[in-house]
DNA sequence: AGTGCCTGCCC
DNA sequence: ATTCTGC
DNA sequence: GCAGAATGGGCAGGCACT
């Protein structure tokens, strides 16, 4: 398949914002795509050139691309960099260069999809002396032999790792629903408008040569209401009228052979067929995390081969995510009551596997990280009994002198580790604390209520040094709740969590069956001393600010760190990038790239979750998570909060005290 | 050998 | 991680 | 209410440069 056929897929993908749109563009090109081409397209639909649980990196990003950009069209850095300010984004900067110079271009050979493919594998695998010129090489490569200055846009962005189609794991899967099942309608949605008429109006000029099943209590409707569309309809297409109370055999509803639309008169039916078709697609993604493989099951074998992609020990699974409440009542709106209640550690999630012999640790983001832990393997094998078992938890470092639990920073120096492991294990020991269940003895246990799943881990963790289930109550009691917390926090934890006692274990979603509540710090009032320009949606606007407190001794500004989130894009909604790079632009002293320098003049009120230590910013400290709460403009710089005040609060923290 | 910058991935 | 926004 | 796209600090490792 030629380059240019993707990239037009891609470039049509990011016209619109309309999910069902995008969903229906990946769709019909995924129909079009050969067996032999279709693990290799779905990959790169998702950005990718390995599927997302492989450790292949490509080891490439923004900094590279900016160096091959200037190697491929010969163009200096600094005009690279303005550049990239201004269209905040470094594929529009490689486009633009690669139409200057498509006038001299002599074509040999139109670019395909498999060499984009191999290039971009042969740039993961490269490691060693010169080895980012040798990627620069192959980019280069990509560059020059491209037909249409769009092919470098995506090529770019694929390097960058960052498509902006605004298509992911959500998109994907309804696609490859509807690319490879029948496409399910009912009475309200064949009436519904579409471009101003109604859509069976539209299907009857537009679908031809398809296979469509009607059901019969809907076909009577059809012929009475609107016949003359109707008879258009039948005529192109081979339609079929049958008797649907259910659609029982799932395998019509595959196309290829079979049937590519089916047309019901209840909503309910429809709606039920519909969610089977994507459930199904969802299920056998959640068990693989390759989309890859679910699509060629899909196209291939249908509902049958979808289900044989189980849930296998020693193949991570996504792991389900929480969502955020501020109070306990609203955690109980949410979640219900009663509910469990669970220490937040602040620590980083680990999913432990077993199968007979193989232990096996992945993180949160599927990465294999079982040669980092070998005493998490250890305390592993020794006290859980059970010889097949995939098992969640959160992992604390603790402090060999005081025993006290550290913070997530001292822990993290162990997980992406690969020299003096052995030595790490003995400073930094661990306990791991099992919180849920997915697998137990080679069976799923992801559809069983939590309330179970909790119960399983109690019935096979023997708890002792280093491997603990994680402390817990459950109660509908608020004030139960507010003293567990305050007693987590004075732990050194994070906060707790609250979780939905009958859930299932939702793989890769945050649905709202676990609240996480943390405290709030109070917020500081700092200066603004510069920023960054943005990329994407925000390009031409000031999109991180650079942030400093006062130093009341010596009157100067030390910073503290960067702040890009909480600020809103629409400015009726409150304190906007364009407010505030309006407000800013007068103080702007100087410009290098997208980084300007800014004078002391404004001030802001940032939310944070946590002061840390840090080498990298004058004040030596830094901020976990900051956002924007409010302009302050009664505040003048000298006003804003100093390091001394700020080093106190550091002291005070939670379980540090 | 030391340093600085980039990348990917924890939070 | 947090947050905002379109669907 | 979810999915997607913006953005934060800091860690280890790896490459390039001095």
């Amino acid at each position: 398949m030629e380059y240019k056929r993707l990239a037009d897929v891609y470039s049509k993908l990011e016209s619109t914002t309309l999910k069902l749109e995008k969903t229906d563009i990946v769709a019909r090109f995924l129909e079009t795509v050969e067996k032999d081409e279709l693990e290799m397209v779905v990959l790169l639909i998702t950005g990718r050139v390995y599927p997302g649980w492989s450790s292949q990196e490509l080891g490439m990003s923004s900094g590279l691309m900016a160096k091959a950009i200037s190697k491929a069209y010969g163009i200096n850095s600094k005009e690279i960099e303005d550049e990239w300010r201004k269209l905040g984004d470094l594929g529009l900067v490689t486009e633009r260069y690669s139409s200057k110079k498509s006038q001299s271009r002599i074509f040999i050979k139109m670019l395909t999809v498999q060499k984009v493919f191999d290039n971009m594998r042969k740039i993961s695998g490269m490691e060693g002396m010169k080895s980012q010129d040798r990627k620069l090489d192959l980019v280069s490569e990509l560059l020059s032999s491209v037909s249409n200055p769009l092919e470098a846009r995506y090529i770019a962005r694929t390097v960058i790792g960052d498509l902006r189609i605004g298509v992911a794991e959500g998109l994907l899967r309804d696609a490859i629903a509807s690319a490879f099942f029948a496409n399910v309608f009912w009475k309200e949605t064949l009436e519904q408008k579409v471009n101003g008429d109604i859509r069976l109006k539209v299907m009857s000029r537009s679908v031809t040569g398809k296979k469509i099943v009607v059901d019969e209590k809907l076909a009577t409707v059809l012929e009475k209401k609107y016949g003359e569309d109707y008879d258009m309809l039948k005529s192109g297409n081979d339609v079929v009228v049958r008797q649907i109370k259910k659609i029982s055999d799932d395998e019509l509803l595959k196309k290829e052979p079979g049937i590519d639309y089916i047309f019901f008169h209840d909503v309910s039916i429809g709606n039920e067929t519909k969610s089977r078709i994507v459930s199904s697609v969802e299920h056998a993604f959640s068990m693989t995390n390759d989309f890859s493989l679910v699509a060629l099951a899909a196209k291939d074998g249908g509902f049958t081969a979808l289900a044989k992609l189980k849930m296998n020990a020693n193949h991570p699974l996504k792991v389900m995510l929480y969502q955020k409440a501020l109070t306990i009542d609203d955690a109980f709106g949410i979640v219900g009551k009663p509910a469990a209640i669970e220490y937040k550690y602040d620590g980083f999630r680990l999913q432990v596997h077993r199968t007979d012999d193989t232990i096996k640790l992945f993180t949160r983001r599927l990465e294999d990280v079982t040669k980092q832990f070998p005493d998490v393997v250890s305390v592993v094998r020794e006290n859980v009994k059970a010889r097949s078992f995939i098992l969640d938890c959160e992992v604390i470092g603790i402090d060999m002198k005081t025993g006290k639990w550290l913070p997530f920073q001292k822990i993290s120096r162990r997980i992406k580790r690969k020299y003096d492991i052995d030595q790490t294990v003995r400073e930094i020991p661990v306990i791991i604390n099992f919180f849920d269940a997915m697998m137990a003895d080679g069976k799923s246990l992801i559809d069983v209520p939590f309330s179970e799943r909790r119960k399983h881990i109690e019935s096979v963790v023997s708890e002792g040094d280093g491997i603990k289930v994680a402390r817990h109550i459950i109660t509908d009691d608020v004030e139960k709740v507010n003293d567990f917390y305050k007693e987590s926090l004075s732990k050194g934890n994070e906060g707790i969590m609250m979780k939905n006692l009958s859930a299932p274990y939702k793989p890769g979603s945050r649905v709202g069956y676990g609240i996480k509540i943390k405290p709030t710090m109070d917020n500081l009032d700092l200066v603004i001393v510069g920023a960054d320009y943005g990329e994407g949606k925000r390009v031409g606007w000031l999109s991180s600010f650079h942030l400093a407190c006062y130093d009341s001794d010596s009157g100067e500004y030390l910073t503290i760190g960067k702040m890009g989130t909480g600020i809103k894009e629409k400015s009726e909604e409150g304190t906007s990038f364009g407010e505030l790079t309006e407000l800013l632009k007068p103080y702007i002293t100087e410009e290098k790239g997208k980084t300007v320098a800014i004078k002391p003049a404004v001030v802001i009120e940032v939310a944070f979750e946590e002061i840390q230590k840090s080498t990298k910013y004058s004040s030596g400290f830094a901020l976990r998570f900051p956002r924007l709460v409010r302009l302050r403009e009664d505040r003048m710089p000298e006003d804003a909060s100093t390091v001394d005040e700020i080093s106190m609060v550091y002291g005070a923290q939670r379980g540090r005290g």
